[in-house]
DNA sequence: AGGCATTACGCTGGACGTAAAAATT
DNA sequence: AATTTTTACGTCCAGCGTAATGCCT
């Protein structure tokens, strides 16, 4: 039964072409990686290498061995990083949702419920959640529409977010087609939002910001309009005023699949 | 970096279920069954095991580590087979011959030119020597029909031998239509003259005998013809007559495919 | 009482590094 | 002179077995 340690060696040999180079690489002594290599022949017990006075290279037999050598220590590789993964994924729930709202609400819950567990939460597209979900790969899903065994969870409603001398600040109702044209700040990782606002306001023009801070310092400093939901707290901007959607995609039901 | 012989001992367990059975099971005391469980779960450096006071169990991770361990440990089996493996094939010449009479010619040849080879000669059936020629698993095939690459190397004459008062004896040459219906006795790995004689002579039964010495003794003590050829030395049976055949398919010439 | 896992402890063989030798460039 | 491989040698620790402990059935 071969020594993984040694083929490493065996391997940084056949890529380096000499002991001492082997030796350097791994930081211990050439008489170290000397004894490894004729320890690895013992192993195979064939003759790996073509010895000189001075001189060691692989024969024929050696550099298949190293090539063979390198593809077991990948699968030692992957094996340990299998057992961890599968570790990891025994600590943790993973949730998968579609917009960031209802990670806001699930997380603390989760973790309330499950204390031992490590709950992680990612926003995703909706087809990114759902594959995610029949894949296996997350815990719990969040879509926004109902599908085989979700139950529904909560209901998101988006606003229009401006300062209260804007055009939009007059009317106490909007629609899509209303703000249809205007440019918008829009924060990203909104998942399903992002999607949405571009498909209903096809000739506005977004300014995304990633960073909060940098967001809410763009907010106060402009007087762009942005969204937020009643459930944004973070969107509760002083200074301006939200004003709600009327259409019946500004109204979401979010429904959740849970193993 | 896990080591192969502990995986071994985790396999073990989760085949066997207790520490001392695995103790048993490599001739090894238990307290160093312990230890190397511990290192195994080090190396992961996850949990692995569920520990009551007296008991131990494999965990649901531990369960899967097995099992990839097992996958593993077979991987590096096979790898030291292949490398096992190439190193033989480089200290021999493997001959697939499709009869057996060109071996005789042959592997006393190569073992004259390559002393320092070992030389290993196989008879098998045409299919079989021309599909082990285009897997590489030999380095010289022998056919009795031409292919690409190939060149003649020797002639072999089929003869009927039988005691000089038989029947057949007072012919001076015979054909396959004469001798269909005789039975015969057959030594078996004649490799493709068993074929031929099978397809030419269909009414004939043929008594096969694979252990020559048995097979010697059957021709002397019985009448019952069989075959010899003019490099059969074995079959050079004193008290019998050779009485050549004359069909074409009696007269083959032996073509040698050779790296 | 017998079986099982683990800890304690002493021993030993193996693995390491330093030093040195021998050969090559 | 510098580099490379290998042997010699002393040191040290990782891994072994024995003995003992504690626990369960």
């Amino acid at each position: 039964m071969p020594n993984l340690e040694e083929l490493r060696q065996l391997v940084a040999f056949a890529d380096l072409g000499t002991l001492s180079r082997v030796a350097e690489k791994f930081h211990i002594s050439t008489p170290s990686v000397t004894r490894a290599m004729q320890h690895v022949e013992d192993d195979f017990a064939v003759p790996l290498f073509i010895r000189g006075k001075n001189k060691i290279e692989l024969n024929e037999t050696g550099k298949a061995a190293a090539e063979y050598a390198r593809k077991l220590l990948q699968e030692a590789e992957q094996t340990v990083r299998q057992v961890r993964e599968l570790d990891r994924r025994r600590h943790t729930v993973a949730v998968c949702s579609c917009a960031p709202a209802p990670l806001w609400e699930l997380l603390p819950k989760l973790n309330a419920q499950r204390p031992e567990m490590t709950v992680s939460g990612s926003v995703c597209r909706n087809d990114a959640v759902l594959a995610a979900w029949q894949a296996g790969e997350c815990d719990v899903a969040v879509l926004p529409f109902p599908v085989e065994g979700a139950k529904p969870f909560m209901r998101e409603n988006l606003f229009v977010c401006v300062p209260p001398d804007h055009a939009l600040a007059k009317l106490p109702k909007l629609t899509f087609a209303t703000i249809n044209g205007f440019n918008f700040l829009l924060r990203t990782e909104l998942g399903f939002w992002d999607a949405l606002c571009r498909e209903k306001m096809p000739a506005s023009k977004f300014l995304v910001q990633t960073d909060n801070a940098v967001f809410d310092e763009l907010v106060n400093a402009s007087s762009l309009p942005c969204f937020t939901t009643d459930y944004n707290k973070l969107g509760s901007y002083p200074g301006r005023v939200n004003i709600p959607l009327a259409d019946e995609a500004a109204h979401v039901t979010f429904y959740i699949l849970q193993k």
